[in-house]
DNA sequence: TTACAAATGTGATAAACCCTCATATTATGT
DNA sequence: ACATAATATGAGGGTTTATCACATTTGTAA
């Protein structure tokens, strides 16, 4: 099935699936350029022109996979999200207590403040360059499943709590984390740390109930 | 002085100050028909051909007073921004103790999310579309100038406590508020009035200490 | 191997848009 | 009324995205 295929490659927005392994290979190769490019000047200056010189690959051949220059963009922001959440599914697995919990959380939240600090696409990407609507879907529904790992332990933790309220809780932790990520990496190193721990200490009691 | 009048009209990205009174009726005019054209179709879909038609100006005469079609944009942004912050300023004027910090900004962000739902073309604006920099900035800008606000009652009513964390704190709590309002405003109502009002008791135990 | 069909690759070019600038018009001061 | 400064105009230059008719490569069956 070419679904499956889709699955494997990340590839939600492209036109047509490539079945020969030359044209995965191709796609690979526009993907990579197109992270060299924005990791260089930033998404906002990526061309269809650059991008096709850089892939060794017509301008022609990019919209073979692409139906537009943000679905390049958009692609590259799955697999970070993807990779993203793979660190919370593990962050978050086997915690059994609240305080376990809160451990977990604090660490989940350095790696990510230290992966938006070490990938300049990644700081690209969600640095506020959201210029199109299909860009900020991506990130609400990166915010809602991050957030629905969350409430599963925090309804597991409290039984006793509101499943709604902590399944609302736990999508708006979880987005505001990405909301001060992108601030933190937006201002000097220092304020950064400061805004980061600030997060953490309000998301923390957020769990105590 | 040039600047006072631009003070006066909020023009910080104008390219020419109008010094004659037609000029100044022109750029009001700009603003509404660029005002009524976001809120038809959105921030994206307004090209400088609407605006010049529906302004009933030609198109040379856009750029006389902004140097960008993003000027327009960033502009009317911190217009809203202008009105939010009176708003902020009065709600916490006459603040005196704790209890009384909480019900003036629960009510504020109540006032706030009612201005979001309410105005399209803020609602636009700040809904994420901040494809450059300069409107980031703006946003930021506005994020600090609000926390600053909220930091200095802080201080007063708690002058135990650390003046820089404080400060970092209500830095963090005003612009999560923005976020939580984008967030809103981006899901439906049940939902977002949910999440705004999870922001607010998160926001409120920060106050406590 | 050869031939044929399906899949894939190419780049000139159409279409859309932003912004400039030489020129025309209007306002102001004497 | 005249001169000079300020403002207005819109055709066109320049840039970028995306298309599509045609060329090339791959897979397959005789």
């Amino acid at each position: 099935m070419g679904n499956e295929i889709a699955g494997e490659l990340q590839m939600p927005a492209a036109r047509r699936w490539p079945t020969q392994s030359r044209s995965r290979e191709r796609v690979e190769r526009i993907l990579a350029a197109a992270s060299a490019l924005i990791a260089e000047a930033g998404s906002d200056a990526m061309r269809m022109s650059d991008l096709a010189e850089r892939a060794e690959v017509s301008i022609g051949s990019l919209y073979q996979y692409f139906p537009d220059r943000s679905a390049v963009i958009r692609t590259l922001a799955e697999r970070y999200n993807a990779q993203g959440r793979e660190c919370i599914e593990e962050g978050l697995a086997g915690v059994s207590d609240i305080p376990g919990l809160k451990k977990a959380f604090s660490e989940l939240v350095d790696t990510y403040y230290g992966m938006f600090l070490a990938e300049p696409v990644m700081r690209d990407i969600w640095s506020g360059t959201q210029a199109d609507k299909l860009l900020r879907d991506i990130d609400l529904a990166d915010s809602r499943a991050n957030g629905a790992l969350l409430a599963e332990v925090l309804t597991r933790l409290r039984p006793d709590a509101d499943p709604g309220e902590l399944a609302h809780s736990a999508f708006l932790v979880m987005h505001l984390g990405e909301a001060t990520m992108r601030l933190a990496i937006s201002v000097d190193r220092a304020e950064g740390d400061a805004l980061v721990e600030a997060y953490k200490r309000m998301a923390l009691r957020e769990f105590e109930g």
